[in-house]
RNA sequence: GGGGCUGUAGCUCAGUGGUAGAGCAUCUGCCUUUUAAGCAGAGGGUCGAUGGUUCGAGCCCAUCCAGCCUCACCA
């Protein structure tokens, strides 16, 4: 696609390209080796006092304006902290310096040396000694114009906006809309948080196989791969929870990883086809025991990441303070629209969502109708962090059968604004259950359900050695970082997200 | 997969059938504290692609490609 682009250069690039030569020309080097930088922007604006205004300083950024005045010049350089503002004038920088200058354009990189002082309009600024070429930027770069108006506004002209482009093309995206840069040190802040969290009690962070030879632990369709030397099929993992369950049979008391994973579905504003999901499992601990671990580690990185107890998004604060409320499935729905499917038979349950305009498949089995109805009544209500907890049985057949409520299992959902965060639940470590339940899915399988999951033999022939009691759960980490981001679109926290390829 | 919208200069966008436009960016000239700097001038296009209708298509029609929004399914 590169190949035969000196072809295609446009006049904007071929200026660029001759540029270069004119300044190698010149014995400049348009790409150097390094620069001893010892300032950054937001520090010399910050520190600035205009009764020590010689303080000498070494700066380097990429060049996001310039205004020409003849002999003198302004320009804006961009640093990782922010802009600063830089004053280049002849008869200090030199002769040679200043020709060379003028050959620079919007998106290269220099490094400034000067003193800090303020202009004359009140903009601290490094009046230049020195400037140096660092790299010569071949591509246009479409900076916006901006302007602050009377009321301390910024105005935005011509904003890099194209959300295609911006997802093509993130370098660009990071460097002319600077405030994607925070939503991603947030992501890592968010990761670093709940590393810290799990790693301050003992949990062991592991890796597990990425390709698979049978997939599970979720209901998904898998990317499908082939190995050339071992001439078999393997499955890029849809989530980790059979490996790492395997490991709490091998003693580990507590491990978790952080993944990612891969599922061959539609993409939207909530799904991208590789996604990245935290994954924990403590033995001798049930559900009950991982929401209020879930309630304290969310707190906790909501704090890390937002310095505050809360987050705003669409309009809504979210308050992640515990204890979170906790409502049955059952429940929830009676509370929301009125009918307690608790106890009701397959014929009732539909009876139930016709009344509510739900619609089903014939297919659609007891657990299925009461999902549904969750999913199309009661979801979306969920603004505030919920625990959802105790699932129909045949929607779960990695989880426990509850201790005292027949034909549900002992799981939890955390819903926040209205979006699942969390999955859990007291796991299965029944070999002889979890055998009749892979029989179930394989049946459903069968009757072709692509989701239903595989039969994974190994599994069961490890939990037959004993598994001890376990708690398990799963965190969507792109969902998490949307919430606390208030992000709209799972593409805003993927630094490069599944795009189809252009042309 | 269904529905809606979009694709024109490097960027943001006008352009309802008759010689492709604006602002910014770029280039030339002037300008030594400017800040959407300013003034004067210049260059820059396979109008997403292919086919069709027409004397004539950026515009109308069809198909395709790509994207966004939305609904359905999924974390």
């Amino acid at each position: 696609m590169e190949h035969g682009q000196t072809e295609d250069l446009n006049d904007l690039m071929r200026r660029r390209r001759e540029e270069y030569h004119e300044l190698q020309q010149h014995g400049v080097q348009p790409y150097a080796y390094e620069f001893p930088v010892d300032a950054e922007a937001q520090e010399v604006l910050a520190s600035f006092s205009d009764d020590d205004p010689q303080r000498d300083v070494a700066v380097a950024g990429r060049i996001m304006t310039i205004r020409r005045m003849g002999k003198a010049s302004f320009t804006h350089i961009m640093d990782h902290t922010g802009k600063l503002q830089i004053y280049v004038k002849r008869d200090e920088v030199g002769e040679d310096s200043y020709k060379m200058f003028k050959l620079l354009d919007i998106g290269d990189i220099v490094g400034v040396r000067g003193f800090v002082f303020r202009t004359r309009t009140g903009e601290v600024s490094v009046h230049a000694k020195e400037i140096e070429l660092l790299a010569k930027s071949l591509r246009p770069l479409p900076v916006p114009k901006e302007k602050t108006d009377e009321d301390g506004n910024k105005v935005v002209y011509d904003q890099f906006a194209d959300k295609e482009l911006r997802y093509r093309k993130r370098p660009l995206d990071l460097i002319l809309n600077p405030s994607v840069k925070d939503v991603f040190i947030k992501r890592s802040q968010l990761i670093r948080s709940m590393r810290q969290f799990l790693d301050g009690r003992g949990y062991i962070e592991v890796e597990t196989p990425v390709l698979q030879p049978l997939y599970g632990g979720a209901a998904a369709r898998p990317f499908v791969t082939h190995h050339n030397a071992l001439d078999m099929t393997l499955y890029l993992r849809i989530a980790d929870e059979l490996y790492l369950k395997r490991l709490i049979v091998g003693g580990f008391h507590g491990v978790y990883e952080i993944s990612k994973d891969f599922r061959n579905e539609g993409m939207d504003r909530n799904h991208n086809p590789e996604f990245t999901m935290m994954e924990l499992y403590v033995a001798y601990k049930d559900y009950r025991w991982m929401m209020e671990l879930v309630e304290e580690m969310l707190f906790t990185i909501n704090k890390a990441v937002n310095n505050t107890n809360s987050a705003v998004v669409g309009g809504e604060e979210i308050d992640f303070t515990p204890p979170f409320r906790r409502l049955s499935m059952f429940d929830s729905i009676k509370e929301h629209t009125g009918e307690d499917l608790r106890g009701k038979d397959e014929a009732e349950l539909r009876a139930a969502a016709k009344r509510l305009g739900v619609e089903l498949e014939d297919s659609d089995g007891p657990g299925k109708i009461i999902d549904e109805i969750f999913s199309e009544r009661v979801e979306d209500k969920l603004i505030q962090p919920t625990f959802i907890t105790d699932y129909p049985l045949e929607l779960s057949p990695l989880a426990k059968k509850h201790r005292t409520e027949q034909g549900l299992v002992e799981r939890f959902e955390l819903y926040i604004n209205g979006q699942e965060i969390a999955n859990a639940f007291s796991e299965l470590n029944d070999p002889i259950d979890q055998k009749e339940r892979f029989v179930e899915q394989a049946s459903l399988r069968a009757r072709g359900d692509d989701e239903a999951m595989t039969f994974d033999e190994d599994y069961v022939e490890t939990l037959e050695y004993g598994m001890p009691p376990t708690a398990g759960l799963g965190i969507g980490i792109d969902r998490l970082t949307m919430l606390l981001t208030g992000a709209e679109s799972i593409r805003d926290v993927i630094l490069f997200p599944t795009m189809r390829p252009e042309k």
